[in-house]
DNA sequence: TAGATTGTTAATCGATTAACAATC
DNA sequence: TAGATTGTTAATCGATTAACAATC
């Protein structure tokens, strides 16, 4: 039976929906339309049909969704009926907030570990985990059966960091270091790149059409009177 | 003359290019092929060709690209050429560390203001920022024109920040918090959200056809012996 | 039954890939 | 000139939107 594997866009919707879903749920809703699905989460009441679709009929026509039923579907689709556990590498003020946020805030996910290289911060507690040094990662990935690893450590070390905790064993790291991380084909990274972010927002803060404009008046400038050499190397 | 506003997607990888292009130049490099482009940061490299092409003709037909004459030009199209001021909502972890991160490592970005509602945070220093009572943040704004903000605060309260910001004239919100946020359509929200990324990773990081199929096996039961009910509300 | 909302198919839209002429 | 690589047009692919029959 072909999947054809789920698109990485649908994917990326379904932990918007089970959030909500948890906030409903939390505030005594039963029942949930795609309609309000679609103005709680900002996508189309179609998208969220098909959507959901993809993976079975969970709706009853003429009322809407179960949210209690729903969600337990989107957290068995998702792969989050038992909580997953997960190391953070790198403990600097990124690294604590992402241990902190995930063993406080995120009931799918537990930290078993967290691990820098500055002996400054080895020792350190956050919550109830001590930061221990790198060269003891290793082995608390292969005690726990470690899959799913969050890198915050400086551009520079993170490949080293990847080429370790993929050497053993873990399958998917979520990357909030700014390089691209050359793994092998079946581990899979996110990228959670802060300054992309940022810098594709600031595209957009100032008017655009001025700025594209003025640009293309260099060009033509540019053009006539060559400013730039292109013969070296 | 008629834009038709380039897509997010290809204003999401200019960054990208901007980042190898620096680097390009930290190392003397002064020729890029999009070949070589393709390799550092993933794209491919007609994707990369066509990107730049919708702002102009940047490169050399044989040779490739100049990489301080690109770089100036994406510079330029961002809309980086001088350092955008912005404030951080939110003093705790991680709104340190995109503080900091900011300050030290962004040379785009300026943080002119770090503000918190907790006293307990009041007063602390950022590098060389003062963390300021929320209520000081419109002040700010103002005096500094500040056009993007960095939400990073407690999903309850995220809300209410945009509120704030936006009424100040903010135009960009990066939110950190696992909200949607509700503001005038002019302005652009990007949610960089920890735990969609988390979950959208542990999806990828178990075996998924396994997981699926044993979901449409339930499915089938549920279908003759119905299980729940639908007609509450 | 009438009203509502799903699930699914078809139509549209947009983005990526392929191909190649232009040109350094 | 021969070799290389861009810039651009055309073809393909995939995702979103629209429409509506199915059905609660």
């Amino acid at each position: 039976m072909r999947n054809h594997s789920i698109s990485k866009s649908v994917i990326k919707r379904l932990p918007v929906y089970l959030r909500i879903l948890d906030q409903l749920i939390r505030r005594g809703v039963e029942i949930i339309s795609s309609k309000d699905l679609s103005s709680e989460s900002g996508f189309t009441a179609e998208q969220i049909r098909k959507d959901l679709a993809y993976f079975g009929a969970f709706g009853t026509r003429g009322s809407g969704y179960n949210t209690v039923f729903l969600r337990e579907k989107i957290v068995k689709i998702i792969g989050l009926e038992s909580v997953t556990d997960t190391i953070v590498v790198g403990a600097g003020n990124l690294g604590t907030a992402l241990t902190r946020y995930n063993l406080t805030k995120n009931p799918y996910v537990n930290v078993v570990g967290a691990f820098d290289k500055n002996p400054a911060l080895i020792g350190k507690k956050i919550h109830n985990i001590e930061v221990l040094p790198l060269e003891k990662a290793s082995k608390i990935i292969e005690k726990y059966n470690i899959k799913v690893c969050l890198i915050a450590v400086p551009a520079d070390a993170a490949q080293e960091v990847a080429d370790l905790v993929v050497k053993h064993g873990v399958k998917a790291i979520l990357n909030f270091a700014p390089v691209k991380l050359r793994v092998p084909e079946e581990v899979h990274v996110h990228n959670a790149d802060l300054t992309i972010e940022l810098q594709s927002l600031i595209y957009y803060s100032s008017a655009e059409e001025e700025r594209l404009s003025s640009l293309k008046d260099e060009m033509k400038k540019n053009k006539s009177s060559k400013t730039f050499t292109y013969n070296e190397k």
